[in-house]
DNA sequence: TATGAATGAGCTTTCATTCAT
DNA sequence: TATGAATGAAAGCTCATTCAT
């Protein structure tokens, strides 16, 4: 699926990702601190470092704001994954320090990931699919990696459990941010991190040492 | 925590009972379709079946029939949860059927849910901790039933880890409404529960039959 | 000029009038702190101790009641000041004991006065002219006093010189309350009637003792 | 004490300046007619020559805008009275001269200064000591005169007197406007300056030819 | 006669969007 | 390409008035 395009009045490409990278910068920020729907397009504009007027020669509504902010977050989620992750590996080992590194990855980007989280439902229509995508390639990930698992043998799973898994694995990590009013009293990232894993791998019915 | 009252004009308890019972009903349809921030109070006076002005008899701003709306899904969650639930019994059995009944009710009101889940975080700074608070509540329903399992020796936890389990378990079942775009595509809601269940007993190390 | 007939629902004349005093005082009072605009019916309603129904069947519309409290400031003003005051010794004496005694009575009924003086211009065309009547009475009064001195040979003033002369006592004995701000904080009530007498009388020209 | 600022989105200061010229031309003619509270912000924009977003590009409030007009009246009488007035001369007849101009500027600004007289007191409390001040230095006017004229031996006051006597100026002046129902039947303006020039001066005691 | 729930016209204010400069 | 003044639809909310009980 191919990015939904935001048409520019402005045709200078470099121009146009300049000033548009600058606009999501300010956005997020305002995002964060009071949601899409009381934030103003004049106070995006503001926080951009350009009026009004030049933030329309770049979007053509206010909401194309929105499908960049969301587009350029999961951008990031994805780079910074990708980074640091070997997807097939199928090791147990290597299993555990994607876990962490995802987990580590929203706790870094914390505002952003609960800005999407709960901005997203305010996206029209058109823009929805092409975010709920990005979402999916983002599970495809994990259920690579829980492929690359099953096929060596570490773990016995289904394509049902692995799909699932990988879901599962998925929100766990953003729950740290949609949810931190809550955890982050209780744990601290690392233990976050340790007793997710654990819980993921052995389940509860009985402990092993 | 005590209740937030949101003060109405009108005497009549009864009747103030009655009409809100309106208004949320309205008041969710719309929130639905449309989210609390594009819903207008006009529309919602309308689907509640009386005038804008009635309904400023019963609340004072348009973030009370918020309030109201969080407060009664979080209410009937409860109330479907505890007319079924024994959270003492504390084997793998009773454990299982809480999952279940869980994820049933969940599915039974995901509009609700959802709704709930989405635009809880347009509450007011007053009104957020007392809906928190009922989360913390049913949170607090899962512990127990772990607790019980735990002391009757089926599961060995530490408190650490039955309270994330407990959030764990809360989160899943929420997953089934709010990413309902992906999972009922791939499961259906009984496949769903089994599955989570699986997962979250075994864990995923080794498969027994 | 008839009084204004303000149509009640109610028949019961002593009723009538019984409510129509509650209402009166109750109303005065809010009008001090709000003025008439901001003052709702319901307000009225609750500060004459009944409900907004019955309100309304002792008055037609929200103006009635502005009506009728100019009406009443009007009587009582004029009653007390009839009761102690001869408009027809025509001494100097009389003159001044007749300044004094209106000034005191603006002083005491402080509050009413600034309201009637404040709020009477949002009558309606229609009662308008029966309080505006209601005070030329009163400057008539002043006229009186006046024109019985010039009788007795004590000052010697044309019949204009009279009417305005009136006028400019009953002015400045409201200003007493209209300008309260600056002048309380620079006499105290018994220097203003001194010094306003004085100026009043010798002019300002040359100084006897 | 400075004037307070109303703040405006627009940036050009001069245009800001022409607006809420026009703006307040409008508002007065409005307030004329109909009073502050009974003018809509849709009316003070339709006047203005602007549309109602226009309006609030220039003004916060609706009250800003009373805010407005009664410091823009002050300002009117102030600069007419400093314009043909000498403060120092210390004369009857420069008395007399300054009297029968602020008199006239007020026959001429009748409208004005009867919307500020009626609707000042529907300032909010922020505004209404910065309006007040500028009615005390115009007060203070007449003090100064008077001052020039005890110092010249004309008139023999005390201060006390001096800043009384300066108040019912003012007040008498401004007498012309808000009872000009009553007076203007009774004389000319000429004749209601020789008249209150006369009574000021000489008192009621005895007439000289 | 007294009540107070219901009504809806109408108010102030905001803000996404446009367009002349 | 950049600006920001202008626009007006539409929002939230109030309150005088009515009328069934």
């Amino acid at each position: 699926m191919k990015k939904r395009e935001v048409p520019a009045s402005v045709k200078d490409e470099r121009l146009v990702k300049k000033r548009r990278n600058e606009m999501i910068k300010g956005a997020i920020s305002l995002f964060k601190q009071k949601g899409f729907h009381r934030t103003t397009t004049r106070e995006i504009a503001k926080a951009s470092g350009f009026s009004i007027g030049t933030l329309y020669e770049y979007i053509r509504q206010k909401e194309d704001v929105l499908y960049l902010v969301c587009d350029r977050i999961y951008d990031e989620v994805r780079e910074r994954m990708e980074k640091d992750i070997d997807t097939h590996h199928g090791t147990i080992e290597s299993f555990k320090l994607a876990i962490a590194h995802y987990f580590r990855v929203v706790n870094e980007l914390q505002d952003e990931v609960l800005v999407m989280y709960q901005e997203a439902k305010s996206l029209t229509k058109d823009s929805l699919p092409y975010v709920l995508n990005k979402e999916l390639q983002m599970v495809g990930m994990f259920e690579n990696i829980l492929q690359a698992c099953v096929q060596n043998g570490v773990f016995e799973l289904t394509e049902q459990e692995i799909q699932l898994f990988a879901h599962n694995i998925f929100v766990l990590g953003q729950m740290w941010a949609f949810r931190r009013w809550a955890l982050h009293k209780m744990y601290t990232l690392e233990e976050y991190i340790e007793l997710q894993t654990d819980l993921l791998l052995r389940g509860i019915l009985e402990k092993r040492s």
